[in-house]
RNA sequence: AGGGGUAUAGUUCAAUGGUAGAAUAGCGGUCUCCAAAACCGCUGAUGUGGGUUCAACUCCUGCUACCCCUG
């Protein structure tokens, strides 16, 4: 059995899944996509080395941030994970807030293998983008101002000489997997991350981000998580501090709200409302749970 | 108290007397190697009572609230 612990960035998937790990003689799979990268700790709210009390986790840390990682990659290195975790009679405990990632791990979704030297068809505006996506693939749904989207099907279709609606869509769970979701009402939600920022801030955020700023990378790693770019607009005179700490409190709160949107249409999650006052009432309901479910 | 001004969506602003719009917030959704990304959709307002007019956010007026100026 697999425990994939999911939910909205803030209500505390992090601390369930110690908790679990502990009751269930676990080892966590990390399925956040920033957390995958060194050096980017306070802003992606990774796991401190205390709070991990002893349990292995794996897929944090792994890459340099001048490095890229992808869904590709992730699918890839955590099935390995999880076949050896199982193998040794543990339980793989999946967390993380990057809904792609999990479903491309736990789903059978395959990706082929393709030529890194993509091409971003940077001097082209989107709407020739699109007309030429349209007459290769007609039945192509893909919105036309979605340039990222029109660009990897392009891509799609010169690596593998087939339009990308034509792609086998697969949608089978792999493993024996319990999602466990983890929520609470909005306002809720909402308040705890404009005061995780905050707390970020007085952990040192600002000194962590001067520090990437100061490298000169600008590279996907660094520019993707909330909570970098948005200082960096700072460092630059752009904006206001305020405005930047407002930014990351709005983004973070949009996030969220995506989230949801995922987890509630792209699987079969069972949510579990958090009690904050007493954590240790929420891990009850979920570890009984879990238990009934393995009769 | 006297004089002047303002009142439109949760917020900030639009609308020659002729279908009340936008930004932002809020909510919903798409997603098959860039996903903390990218993209799409929806809800919601003329402070209040009269009057003029075929027609009032718009003009007149009573009230209320807020802002500025003056003792």
């Amino acid at each position: 059995m697999i425990i994939c612990i999911v939910g909205p960035t803030g209500v505390g998937k992090t601390k369930m899944s110690i908790e679990l790990a502990k009751k269930f003689n676990g080892e966590v799979i990390n399925a956040d996509s920033t957390q995958v990268f060194k050096s980017l700790d306070i802003a992606t709210a990774k796991v401190t080395e205390k709070e991990k009390e002893g349990i292995p986790h794996h897929l944090f840390d792994i890459k340099n941030i001048d490095e890229d990682y992808t869904v590709f990659d992730y699918q890839k290195d955590a099935r390995v994970i999880i076949d050896d975790i199982i193998s040794r009679g543990k339980t793989p405990i999946i967390v993380g807030g990057t809904g792609l990632y999990i479903k491309a791990l736990l789903y059978d979704y395959k990706f082929e293998e393709e030529s890194n030297n993509l091409n971003n068809y940077d001097n082209i505006d989107t709407k020739e983008l699109y007309e030429r996506l349209i007459k290769i693939d007609p039945k192509s749904n893909i919105h036309i101002n979605n340039r990222k989207r029109i660009v990897r099907a392009l891509n799609y279709y010169e690596a593998n000489n087939k339009p990308m609606s034509e792609k086998e869509k697969t949608d089978k769970l792999l493993y024996n997997v319990k999602f466990i979701g983890l929520t609470t009402d909005r306002t809720t939600l909402y308040d705890r991350i404009n005061k995780r920022v905050d707390v970020m801030l007085k952990s040192g955020l600002i000194e962590e981000a001067k520090k990437i700023y100061n490298t000169g990378i600008r590279s996907k790693a660094v520019m993707t998580p909330i909570g970098y770019k948005e200082l960096f607009l700072y460092f630059d005179s752009s904006i206001t501090y305020d405005d930047a700490i407002e930014l990351i409190k709005q983004r973070s709160r949009r996030y969220a709200k995506r989230q949801y949107t995922w987890f509630n249409n792209q699987m079969d999650v069972a949510w579990f409302d958090v009690d904050f006052n007493n954590f240790s009432n929420t891990v009850d309901s979920v570890v009984s749970y879990i238990e009934k479910g393995e009769e």
